[in-house]
DNA sequence: GGCAAGTGCTACAAAATACGTAGCAAAAAT
DNA sequence: ATTTTTGCTACGTATTTTGTAGCACTTGCC
């Protein structure tokens, strides 16, 4: 089966939502996200934000984010959040507020 | 040992949000809360809605759903949002515009 | 130059998680 | 009463994540 991304047949959801549900749905993808809501972080300390994460699956995710154009990396600085990733994150932090209400 | 030297953000994440984090990083997890949103349905219909999901981690999924209070199982008309869980939907709606605007 | 520390990243075995398919027991429909 | 539907379990296989070690390269420092 294709890696990933399953064909979607039922016309309920769409694809692009699917997509972006299925690379969300991966451990740590938007907590990586959410940990370079305000400055940029270099691997190191990205994987002390995220604490548990291995080296291999920080890597994994940060190339797969990288593809999808949410973080991007500047040499001496780490790894940072592009426009269209601070876009995403102002459309997930109201689930902070969320959590905080709901998940004490 | 030179972990105390390394600067430490004061903005940590909090354990809620983590908490949430994690389990939206399980597969299928948000597309569950998605595909219920304009209506309840049953196991079997989820199923379908959620192409390719396997029966065991479908069953996992609304567990750990219902753990957190997201879903409820009604009797004869199968699994719906709860109050949260509609609250929850609203907030991760912009996501598909997101979705539909970025992964094309 | 030389050396220690920091950095990005890879390797790899073990554990956890998800897949895919079959199928069962109970309820519902016919 | 027989068939169909439904919620769910079982289980072997495949994929993903974990945990730890460490390599090659750069940076700071004397």
């Amino acid at each position: 089966m294709a890696k990933g991304i399953q064909t979607i047949r039922e016309t309920r959801t769409s694809a692009s939502l699917a997509q972006a549900l299925d690379h969300f749905g991966r451990r740590w993808a938007l907590r990586v996200i959410w940990e370079l809501r305000s400055e940029a972080l270099n691997f190191r300390a990205l994987q002390a934000a995220c604490a548990g994460i291995s080296p291999a699956v920080m890597q994994a995710r940060l190339h797969e984010l990288r593809d999808l154009g949410l973080i991007e990396q500047i040499p001496g600085l780490g790894y940072r959040l592009t426009a269209a990733g601070e876009q995403l994150f102002r459309i997930m932090a109201p689930l902070a507020e969320w959590a905080e209400s709901h998940l004490k």
